[in-house]
RNA sequence: GGAGAAAUGGCAGAGUGGUCGAAUGCGGCGGUCUUGAAAACCGUUGUCCGCUUAUCGGCGGACCGGGGGUUCGAAUCCCUCUUUCUCCGCCA
């Protein structure tokens, strides 16, 4: 969340930058300064009360030493009126700070300067692109075709075992996806990312943390006997393992890779781009985590994005990079690049990584602070996260693209992985 | 799942109702000494909020796993939750 000072020091401006996200926050900026105002005055006044409680109750600790139990009680009840208001000015204190945190909880992420205003997809401007898009006859067949035909996605044994969205991978499938899995987290290892297997529950605090909750709390799924989240991302666990933590200056950037399965109910997309393995519930995926100085976290976007557009090239996938608009950021992000692959059979470019500075909003959260060196002012660090890659869609583009008459080629950097050079 | 023990500052570890933000040790930082380093010695050493301050800072409040309670006063007593350890059961 946006830090009270942010709000305080500049209202105005918080307004005018979230109109490029198409949010209204003017009533709720508002809301904020009244509260914080308020906040601020019973807390100056229940400070004060609590601190002539403390003299008293010491006078009285005094009094009884020395033996004077008359005067002590005598005391003890000219506390009682005192005690009496600090009641009421606690509670008082507590409703506010309460209603204040809920109030900036429901302000987004101020966009980047550099963000483009717009509504939606059609708004997002691409940054660069590359790789060639394949020419396929007629013939060419859509993933779920081919899946079908090599053997390698059981979409109806998954609707079996459990449901629409949970797509089964076999034979040379099942290892295409170890392959890719291993060679993300080789890529990433070699860029100075620490690897992560972390928990694919999490607890309130975890999803909390990262922004899950409590504004997109539909789209993860529950657990009906305990109070965890099965993971969207790995983004929740592998952020949230710096929550509460103060680094040295001299410490960032951190950075850890995480390989994990995500699981997402995706409400509310059913009958869209959902065939095959556009759009499933649960999927394979590794993510780059850093976190950064507030001065460098730019570069560091850059340097993911990077990275990222390293993984698709390697993979001879045709891409593009969208610097997505204000309607299209998400609630949490400052800037967001998203990388797309093109899939030559469904002549559909297809979202597999998205790139984004969260800046302060996620440490804010968190508690996620560094230290300058001789410093001992804690300041906000900066968070990004990028998928390097989101498995399905690169499987579903990499059958597309590569189909042959003699089979389903793999690209050169995944046969160390695979063992296979083509699919038959 | 059952029985018992425990949770204190970066770490270790005292503290069972008042003068405790908390002894002591280690670590960290600054200094003395030294050609330099080590050792020794001296000093210092948490986080958050509010008020005040041009700044350094000053003052107040909160925090001893989380939440609630008793009391004029709680690290200390009570309730509850979480976690850890030991034993038993079950189990990959």
């Amino acid at each position: 969340m946006l830090t009270l000072k942010q709000i305080r020091e500049n209202p105005e401006e918080v307004i005018k930058r979230l109109r490029i996200k198409n949010f209204d926050a003017s009533d709720l900026i508002h809301q904020v300064l009244e509260a914080d105002t308020e906040r601020r005055r019973i807390q100056t006044e229940t400070d004060a009360r609590q601190a002539d409680l403390n003299l008293k109750s010491k006078e009285i600790g005094a009094l009884l030493q020395q033996q004077k139990v008359e005067e002590a009680n005598h005391a003890r009840q000219e506390v009682a009126a005192l005690k009496e208001d600090l009641k009421q000015l606690n509670q008082e204190l507590h409703r506010l700070e309460n209603k204040l945190n809920e109030l900036l909880v429901l302000i987004p992420n101020l966009p980047h300067s550099s963000v483009p205003p717009g509504k939606g997809a059609p708004d997002n401007v691409e940054v660069r692109h590359g790789g060639a898009i394949p020419e396929l006859n007629d013939q060419a067949l859509p993933h779920w075709d081919l899946g079908t035909k090599y053997g390698l996605i059981d979409f109806d044994l998954g609707n079996k075992l459990t449901g629409a969205g949970f797509p089964v991978f076999t034979g040379k499938g099942a290892k295409l996806v170890r392959a890719l899995i291993g060679f993300f987290l080789d890529e990433a290892e070699k860029e100075g990312y620490r690897e992560v297997l972390p928990p694919l529950m999490v607890n309130e605090a975890s999803a909390y943390g990262t922004g899950q909750l409590p504004d997109k709390e539909g789209q993860m799924y529950q657990l009906a006997t305990d109070p965890y989240y099965l993971i969207p991302t790995a983004e929740v666990p592998v952020t949230n393992i710096y929550r509460d933590v103060i680094l040295d200056a001299g410490e960032l950037p951190v950075k850890n890779t995480a390989y994990t399965p995500c699981f997402r109910r995706e409400a509310g997309s059913y009958g869209k781009d959902v065939r095959g393995l556009n759009r499933v519930h649960q999927f394979d995926k590794v993510e780059i985590v850093q976190i950064q100085h507030p001065d460098k976290s730019y570069d560091t976007l850059e340097e993911m994005v990077s990275h990222v557009e390293q993984l698709v090239m390697k993979l001879g996938l045709p891409y593009r990079i969208l610097q997505l608009c204000g309607g299209d950021l998400s609630f949490t992000s400052a800037l967001t690049y998203d990388f797309e692959v093109y899939a030559a059979a469904q002549k559909k470019w297809l979202e597999v990584s998205s790139v984004s500075n969260f800046e302060s909003y996620q440490a804010n959260r968190l508690r996620l602070r560094y230290r300058e060196p001789g410093s001992k002012k804690t300041l906000l660090a900066h968070t990004l996260n990028g998928s390097a890659l989101a498995l399905p869609r690169i499987i579903a583009a990499l059958l597309e693209n590569n189909q042959t008459p003699e089979g389903i080629k793999i690209p050169e950097a995944l046969v160390p992985y695979t063992h296979y050079k083509t699919i038959p």
